[in-house]
DNA sequence: ACTATAAAAATAATCGATTATCTGTCAAGG
DNA sequence: CCTTGACAGATAATCGATTATTTTTATAGT
């Protein structure tokens, strides 16, 4: 919980905006900033599942010196993506078929209880913010040919996902389902380079979305439980064709 | 997940052992210890909720470098005990009622689906580790004038928690409720003297355990629900007598 | 008096070097 | 041959000192 966090923040065109002020908010400290880059470099799959991480290799690699990379590394711990044990330093965290299959029924559990919550609980404001990441994600291609357009494309998702379950006043289930979907999305840039040609997520969004601000608790939860579900499914099948177990 | 960890590890009467070979386990480096250490001095309320940690005071306090002070730290965040922010340090993670009603919330979705699972799949094993948890369990008296016995009871009941459920086969599952076990117990710690006189809390713990063991899904969540929910009712009422929101 | 600004103190973050621990290799003994 | 133990190299953990940032205090201007 807490720590200072960034991943999909909002607008912002791209760099740190030199213009207005002084925008102080993220990645401040080399620790911050080492745990973003290490993040995403995880998911990415840079960082290939289950290697060990080598301090002064990784010291080196990243020019900075032991205590940050320590402080940033201590960080992807609490995300589960870093594992450690004492003496014996840092590794990524590996995948398994079974990590997968648990990480989707979790989903299923938190995102659509907090769903539930959510359509109980939230606001207008909540409502608007849905719709609003709906749009970004729809109008964005997911080309797999250009790795910068799949990257915008994780980060609008990850935010759809948790803007969906941002109405629930629940910051401790949030948390989680925020580690569930960056469990989650390490697995997708792994080794979903396409969506299996039976679906429209396109659509499958939209029907949560709508189903979601028009408050009929069955339909939004049913759907969204099939979106994570299939998701699974299709995720499962391209670790099983590489052997993965 | 991952990460050195202790709290209620076993049997071993107290010390480190000091008899057969070398028992390796736990807190091997400073920063473990340190963890551990702080832990406890948190949940137990030593360290006050929402209070800073100055570093060079704790530092001197508890006679190490900064190096395995941020460390321990950086461990408890995942914990959810302390919050951290760029340049501004650390601070006990403070407590609330909205804070202790989404932690009954939550134990009350992820104990009691996790207990269903492990009545699914849960083997002999498993069945075999709750009557011995429980019957531990009931043997120690929770005795509010001696807070060591106090201490005694707390592991021996967040153990109990954890071992009802442990056969779940979902790892992350039982990292979720582990963490929300230990925020609980904080709340209990700093709060509960007493139970409050209309409850056999052992029996409680009896009926869930027997109602497990005999794979009765309906009767076992259902006491376990109320358990949970009991507790937090308790709780959330001392907390109104000190006037916390 | 009240705000705004600047200096000073406190505190957090980082570095480079040192110490402790682990891991693999190789030789001696069985 | 296989196991055991000592050594050497690699790696992780820790320390003390330095640098950067924040917070507090003091000062000047209105």
């Amino acid at each position: 919980m807490s720590s200072t966090d960034d991943s999909a923040s909002a607008p912002m065109t791209d760099e740190e905006t030199a213009s207005a002020g002084f925008a102080d908010d993220g990645k401040n400290t080399i620790g911050s900033q080492l745990a973003s880059r290490l993040r995403e470099a995880i998911i990415s799959g840079e960082l290939e599942a289950g290697s060990k991480i080598n301090l002064d290799k990784a010291r080196r690699t990243f020019n900075v010196s032991l205590s940050p990379l320590r402080e940033g590394l201590a960080r992807l711990i609490s995300d589960g993506l870093v594992e450690f044990q004492d003496n014996r330093g840092y590794r990524v965290a590996p995948i398994s078929l079974a990590n997968l299959e648990e990480i989707t029924t979790l989903r299923e559990e938190l995102e659509v209880f907090a769903l539930r919550e959510s359509m109980r609980i939230g606001d207008v404001e909540w409502e608007s913010n849905i719709m609003r990441s709906l749009h970004r994600l729809n109008r964005t291609d997911r080309d797999a040919s250009r790795p910068e357009t799949l990257e915008l494309w994780e980060a609008l998702h990850r935010e759809f996902h948790l803007t969906l379950i941002s109405g629930c006043g629940k910051p401790l289930l949030l948390h989680f389902c925020g580690l569930l979907l960056n469990l989650n999305d390490r697995y997708r840039r792994a080794f979903l380079i396409r969506t299996s040609g039976d679906r429209n997520v396109g659509q499958e969004h939209s029907e949560i979305a709508q189903g979601a601000v028009a408050r009929d608790i069955e339909y939004a939860t049913d759907k969204l439980r099939q979106h994570i579900h299939r998701t699974g499914t299709n995720l499962r099948n391209h670790l099983a064709t590489k052997g993965i177990v």
